[in-house]
DNA sequence: GCCTCGGAGCCTGTATACAGCTTTTGTGTG
DNA sequence: CACACAAAAGCTGTATACAGGCTCCGAGGC
């Protein structure tokens, strides 16, 4: 039954996204070695879409390939996740100071103004009642845009990937919200320095936006040393912090 | 003939650096289709490795994926050309940070310091009889060893991608020095910039560590420059070159 | 003359068969 | 009881067959 399907990429699509959550969710655990015909029989897929989809992972850094032949799932240390929030800090630290260097098009900079706008609706509900999901998909979307108006696409593809990592997404530690009211200052602290980036842009201040935008993301790292240091139960909670060792 | 070689990923590493070959010295155009069928014939390989080394060289950067199937030579302007070096002097600039914050290990800081002291001695034949591919490897070994010192296994990764691209390699301009003086000089300034880089780490001087390996990628920006604008006939004799348009 | 539609060829995405390498298990020996 | 070795099972890497789109061309209509 070749080609059952057929249509475009679909059955390596499907083994990719399925494959992605199995090892998120952490049913696969890390350092297992992955099996070529189990998996495809549990994705129900064939082997080759689903070599393909490990592949997509092994640069999605996802999953590691053994010299013997075959991949297992990457152990990501606690160095790994720290060196992760670093990356993404420089990342959008350099997309903030090219974009103050070199200038942004209106355009651009009224669509991430509407964001954060949006961003500021988002916190107008009590904080027990508001919406952390709106939230991410917003704050994501800030990043996402922050990126482009660096008007660099190998930037903009660079920092793509580097968010695929999940704990150096900048929604990280946004689903946990809901679990500690510090995190809920950090979700202020950091639309005040949303703000904060987007005026040292329009200033054409290169170097302070590049300072803001590295700070911003150790918020991210702030959130995790108190996770690991003043409440470890909640490391469970946080969804990206699954493939973390230790 | 199944598994006529059998051993390891044999038939996907000759298809991948094959490939690789082909598109870097230019003999497949910019933007033009890649046939399966036809490249595996011409690399003697069939299309499942051939497939897989498709797959790596868009991880690479050097193929894209065309939406409605198949792939073809990615097409890089000028503009990418300058951000994949600042790209690289942003990358290196963190790994020259980090080292200089998390202190370095002596055994480590020996083995860079030998071999700048063996890129000093890499300048003492007359400048015509220079050793350039000695000098590259050198260089290649310096920067390859500076990424390592940042303790942090994330960025070598990166700076190993990062470097993949032939003009953000610390040597693609090193190849034609022989055809300018100016080129040499760079050698000479790069060499300095080196040994302060080192000097910064050791002094544990984060800042100015950052700011020096910046600096340094921008020769070859400061290269590409002097190619564009004032000897635009060089262009082809700078093989990373091959892949810019314009 | 330009646009729309249809068909033929080509090409990619997928499934699957096969062979050699890796790993593991079980047995025999010191 | 530990260790070395051998056989077997499992696995990956590779080749290839197949089917459904995609592309390009030409014919027909507006």
């Amino acid at each position: 039954m070749a080609g059952e399907q057929g249509l475009g990429r679909q059955q390596t699509e499907k083994a990719l996204s399925g494959l992605r959550d199995l090892v998120l969710k952490g049913e696969i655990a890390a350092g297992e070695r992955l099996s070529e015909v189990l998996l495809a029989g549990r994705l129900k897929v064939s082997r080759t879409p689903l070599r393909a989809a490990l592949q997509k992972l092994e640069l999605e850094g996802l999953v590691d390939l053994i010299p013997s032949g075959g991949y297992q799932v990457r152990r990501f240390s606690q160095e790994d996740v720290i060196d992760a929030i670093e990356l993404r800090g420089v990342l959008e630290g350099t997309a903030a100071r090219l974009a103050a260097e070199r200038g942004v098009a209106p355009a651009k900079l009224k669509a991430i103004h509407d964001v954060v706008r949006k961003l500021d609706e988002a916190f107008e509900p009590a904080p027990p009642d508001m919406d952390f999901e709106r939230y991410a998909a917003l704050n994501g979307r800030f990043h996402a845009l922050l990126a482009e108006l660096s008007g660099s696409n190998l930037l903009v593809r660079e920092l793509e990937r580097a968010r695929r990592l999940p704990f150096a997404s900048p929604n990280a530690f946004v689903g946990a919200e809901g679990h500690a009211r510090a995190f809920q200052q950090t979700l202020i602290v950091g639309q005040a320095q949303h703000k904060a980036i987007l005026s040292a842009i329009e200033l054409r201040e290169g170097s302070r936006a590049e300072a803001l935008a590295r700070e911003h993301a150790r918020l991210a790292r702030q959130n995790l040393d108190f996770v690991l240091q003043e409440r470890p139960e909640l490391k469970d909670k946080v969804a990206a912090l699954a493939l973390m060792a230790g």
